[in-house]
DNA sequence: TATTGTTATACTCTATAACTATA
DNA sequence: TATAGTTATAGAGTATAACAATA
C-alpha cells in the first residue's frame, strides 16, 4: 500500500475513482444518463420484485390497468419493445390471473389487453412500491428540480427522432 | 379499418399510442429516464460503430485517453461493469492496438491502462461522432434546459446510493 | 398484399463463481 | 487473509426471421 494519504481504505477507493469524473467520460450526458437510468431501473425492479413483477411486467400491467384498453401492438409500440416480448410478458401476466387478452369485436386479428381485479390490486401495491423506491432515488434533488427533470424528459420523449431506434 | 378519423395510416398509428402519455407509465420519471437513455445509447452506439466501437469500449477507450491511467479495477467501479467484463473489453481494445495494459510500479498486481498513438486518434474521430449525435438528440432543448439536464444528472449520480447496485 | 400476433432461434449482455499471482 | 486480474459458464435480455390468421 503505497498511498497512505486518506485513512480508510474505502476513502482511499473513493478517492481513487472520483478522479475519473474530471475526464471527458464524466462530462458526457448521454453517459450521466445511462447511470441515473441503472440506479432508478435497479430500485424500481427491487420495488416491484416484491410483488413478482419486473419493471417490464409492470409497465404492461399498468397499461392494462389504465382502462385504455390497448392491444398488443400499441404496447409494443409505446413500450419500444417486440411483439415478441410483448407475446411473453403477456403470457406470464395472464398465467398469474393478472391481465386478460379479450378479442378486438371490430378485428379479430387484435387481441386488446385489460386487467382483471386481481391485476388491479397487485398493481395498486407494486405502484405504492416505485413510488416510494423513485422518491428515495430522486432525494438529492429539491422538487423544483424533479419537476425540471421531469419537464425536460417528457420534452425529449416527445421530440421527433425519439420514435426512431 | 374501422377508424377513420385520421388520414394517414401512419398518422392514426401515431395518434394510437399517443392516448397512452397520459396513463401512470406515461407520467413515470423511471421510464421516461429509460427512454431518454434508450434513445441516446442507440444514437452513441451508431456514432461510434462507424469506427468499430461500442459506447462500452469507447467509454474504456475515453479513460485510457484522459492520461488519469486509470487501472482494471477503478474502470469496473467508475463504469459499474463487472471487472471480468473490463478485461474482455480492453482485450479487444488491445488486440486493435488501441490501448496497452502497463504494469503498475508499485504492485505487480496492478494494471494500468493507457492509450497508443493510434488509440488517440480513433478517439478524437469517435468523440466528435459522440458529440455530433448527442447534439441531435437533445436538439429538441434549448441551451438551459441541457445545462439543467447536465447538473441535475450529475447530482444525482454524486448522491449517496448513486454507488448502490 | 399488409398487418396482428405467435413461435423459434441466435446473439448480446449481465451476473456469478472459481482460479492465479501478488500483497 | 485480502485484492487485482482472469477464465468459464449460466441466465437474462434483445434482435431477427418465418409463420398462421385475418384484413
Amino acid at each position: 500500500m503505497r498511498n497512505t494519504s486518506p485513512s480508510s481504505p474505502a476513502a482511499r477507493q473513493a478517492e481513487g475513482i472520483d478522479r475519473l469524473w474530471g475526464t471527458s467520460v464524466g462530462e458526457d450526458t448521454a453517459f450521466l444518463l445511462a447511470r441515473a437510468n441503472a440506479i432508478t431501473l435497479a430500485a424500481a425492479n427491487a420495488a416491484v420484485g416484491a410483488f413478482g413483477l419486473k419493471v417490464r411486467s409492470y409497465s404492461v400491467l399498468a397499461l392494462a390497468v389504465s382502462g385504455e384498453r390497448p392491444n398488443q401492438r400499441e404496447l409494443s409500440e409505446f413500450l419500444r419493445l417486440d411483439p415478441s416480448q410483448i407475446v411473453a410478458l403477456i403470457d406470464e401476466l395472464e398465467k398469474r390471473g393478472l391481465v386478460r387478452r379479450e378479442p378486438d369485436a371490430g378485428d379479430r386479428r387484435v387481441n386488446v389487453v385489460v386487467a382483471t381485479d386481481e391485476g388491479r390490486e397487485v398493481y395498486a401495491g407494486a405502484r405504492e412500491a416505485t413510488e416510494r423506491a423513485e422518491a428515495e432515488c430522486f432525494s438529492a434533488l429539491d422538487d423544483e428540480d424533479r419537476d425540471r427533470l421531469k419537464t425536460i424528459l417528457r420534452t425529449l420523449a416527445a421530440a421527433p427522432g425519439a420514435s426512431a431506434g
